[in-house]
DNA sequence: AAGATCAACAACCGCCGCTAC
DNA sequence: CGTAGCGGCGGTTGTTGATCT
């Protein structure tokens, strides 16, 4: 329905990518740099869906990628931004130097989410989390409870409707996306005008998906959900947007100090805005009773 | 030793928002 | 202004190796 898939099927492979395909990709990637998924196949003679490239590129590829060895630290962060993001792996995963959205993904159903359920004795697949119940973690477990590869929409099924009923909660609303925007940075105050009209007055750089774009991502959002003027949360104690510096790596500083401020800034300033949600929850609650 | 089950993770699919036409 | 196309995201599935019975 809507809309036809992303590309034609026919001829194209599937399932692992070989080592020649990683490196024709790898290699056209790096002569002409990412974007412009949908022809790349093509241009870089490779037999796969542009997607499908894109998504190898960004998971494994990408030379800033890390691999395995998630520290108790990063563990650890994974688990609290979780609990107020709820599976906002993408926004996670920015958080997180080197880590893809899917590993972290991945790494949440496989072991965060049991460790968490051994450790609290109850199902983690709620987190307490700001999002929409519908957000949550399908998977993790749930495989296994159906004994292995069926399928498990109806499982799903079940298990809600065996669920508790729904306490009241209240949500964020889901945040719209921003493309890429860049911050101009005014250094006489340290504070930056953030205006989403901007988006359209772009540069090459601003092209990118950089750790900056999302930064900017994370801030619209926050601005999205807060309606909050002040920025300083961005550019007091994190530098994180400097024009200058638009290679891909991460901003995220590593050391777990750094971490926890993060962590502390980010439930601050969500729970500013919890009345907020609260009254504008209630409005909406308001309109369809 | 062999089949069954579990665990991990790579990859696919479908939907959505943004943008260019 | 409407819409098709693209890129990005999150949910889900498939595959494979490890462990258990």
């Amino acid at each position: 329905m809507g809309r036809a898939p992303c590309c034609s099927k026919v001829g194209l492979h599937k399932g692992p990518w070989t080592p020649k395909e990683d490196a024709l990709l790898t290699k056209y990637i790096q002569a002409h740099g990412e974007g412009q998924w949908k022809s790349l196949p093509k241009k870089a003679g490779l037999l796969r869906c542009g997607k499908s490239c894109r998504l190898r590129w960004m998971n494994y590829l990408r030379p800033d990628i890390k691999r395995g060895n998630i520290t108790p630290e990063e563990d650890d962060l994974i688990i609290r931004m979780h609990s107020l993001l709820g599976n906002r792996w993408s926004l996670i995963a920015g958080r997180l130097p080197g880590r893809t959205d899917n590993e972290i993904k991945n790494y949440w159903n496989t072991h965060l989410c049991k460790k968490l359920k051994n450790q609290t004795g109850e199902d983690t697949e709620t987190p307490n989390s700001l999002e929409s119940p519908q957000q949550e973690p399908a998977s993790g477990s749930k495989k296994k409870k159906n004994g292995g590869k069926k399928k498990n929409k109806q499982k799903n099924k079940g298990d809600k409707d065996n669920a508790e009923p729904p306490k009241t909660q209240v949500y964020l609303p889901k945040p719209i996306r921003v493309k890429a925007l860049y911050l101009p940075r005014t250094d006489s105050n340290n504070t930056y005008t953030f205006d989403s009209n901007s988006a359209s007055a772009s540069t090459n750089q601003e092209k990118e998906e950089s750790p900056l774009t999302k930064e900017s991502n994370l801030a619209s959002e926050f601005r999205n959900v807060g309606e909050s003027d002040d920025f300083g949360f961005f550019s007091e104690d994190h530098d994180l947007v400097n024009a200058s510096d638009m290679e891909c790596h991460s901003y995220f500083p590593s050391d777990h100090g750094s971490l926890q401020q993060l962590y502390e800034e980010y439930y601050h300033l969500l729970n500013m805005d919890h009345s907020q949600f609260i009254e504008m929850s209630s409005f909406g609650e308001s309109l369809f009773t």
